[in-house]
DNA sequence: CCTACCGATCGGTAGG
DNA sequence: CCTACCGATCGGTAGG
């Protein structure tokens, strides 16, 4: 019993769908500035012209590149976070879903976003800007949570919100790195010692 | 009264360093991958061919745009700490000289092997392995010292000197990221004083 | 989604 | 250090 709707559309969908997924996963290794449609064409067999038809510009082939990232670390980093009840418990798991996101391998070539960052952190345009927008609302998030924290009184009255947001983040990059550089997702277990002693110092 | 001097070979070296004065300089801010020898020729004014000549393939200007980044981290960096005594002196030495170093620009894209470990943390090829003997000197470097600060009881027994090396070196290269995203050095004094911090957590 | 193109730029060579 | 090339690949267009 074949199915007698439409197969045109859909089919094309979920070519889209492909094609993001292969463009996020050689971003994540080698960049945004590494894409280019005729090497997507090749990885997936199918021509230059045809994966041009999808996006109609390389810019908006890396736009929406980034669009499908920040929707997967919505899934996998955020969304598992906002969980846990808002203060010190929910600041823990914004850490500890970041470093998970790490082990579990999401992106092949670590965080996609931690990636963006080195390499559009000096340049000047469009995409530096987006990219500051991310980071800001990053370390929002964890500064937000520290607040909390601190008018509950899970920590101490004299801590700097930004600068805990500023110190638990650093390891958090740095384990991304390090654990890609080595291939070694153990070192992660590093930034996780390392978040655990910062907010062992500051709470009360 | 012009000098006789054979110009022809001191002419080809200074202009050598010119040309990797500018590859570094590009390469800090867009990725040792955005190098083009092309583009170096344009910026300053000579052929392509010209500019060719000097390194005989895009792989050795790479290398010694490397080399020529290393030798001024070592100028930069290094060579400052080094003056301070073995131990918690000289790791604190190191992690402030790293600082300073972010806040004097000595590249215009930030730190250039902070660049580097992140452009090819992911990808295979003798170009990574370079940054993985590079990125394990400098955290060995700091490892060393955390060694010594607790062989000498300068440091509590129980300290992990791994574990602190990687505990200061995340803010550091935090601090680059965000301080040349935000295209504010003052957020390097939010390194500073998470490198305080942990400092002030495991002196005994 | 395809073939068949376009001008620009890539790394690299020849020959000076 | 130059001009004048080479084949390959780039982003993008025309037309289907």
């Amino acid at each position: 019993m074949p199915t007698d709707v439409p197969r045109r559309r859909s089919d094309g969908e979920q070519t889209h769908t492909v094609i993001l997924d292969a463009s996020m996963r050689l971003a994540s290794i080698e960049g945004i500035g590494s894409l280019t449609i005729g090497r997507l064409a090749r990885e997936l067999g199918i021509s230059k012209s045809g994966v041009f038809a999808h996006f109609r510009s390389k810019q908006r082939l890396q736009h929406e590149t980034i669009e499908a990232a920040a929707a997967v670390f919505e899934r996998e980093v955020l969304t598992p976070a906002v969980s846990a009840p808002e203060g010190i418990a929910r600041l823990e798991a914004l850490c500890e879903a970041y470093l998970s996101y790490l082990e579990r391998g999401v992106f092949p070539g670590g965080c996609f976003f931690a990636h963006l960052l080195a390499e559009l952190d000096a340049v000047d345009g469009p995409m530096h800007d987006a990219v500051v927008v991310g980071q800001h609302r990053w370390v929002g998030l964890l500064e937000q949570q520290a607040t909390v924290a601190i008018e509950r009184g899970d920590l101490g009255p004299t801590v700097d919100a930004a600068q805990l947001a500023f110190e638990l983040y650093a390891p958090l990059e740095l384990a991304n790195y390090l654990a890609t550089l080595d291939r070694d997702p153990s070192i992660v277990e590093r930034g996780r010692r390392a978040v655990r002693m910062t907010i062992a110092r500051v709470v009360t």
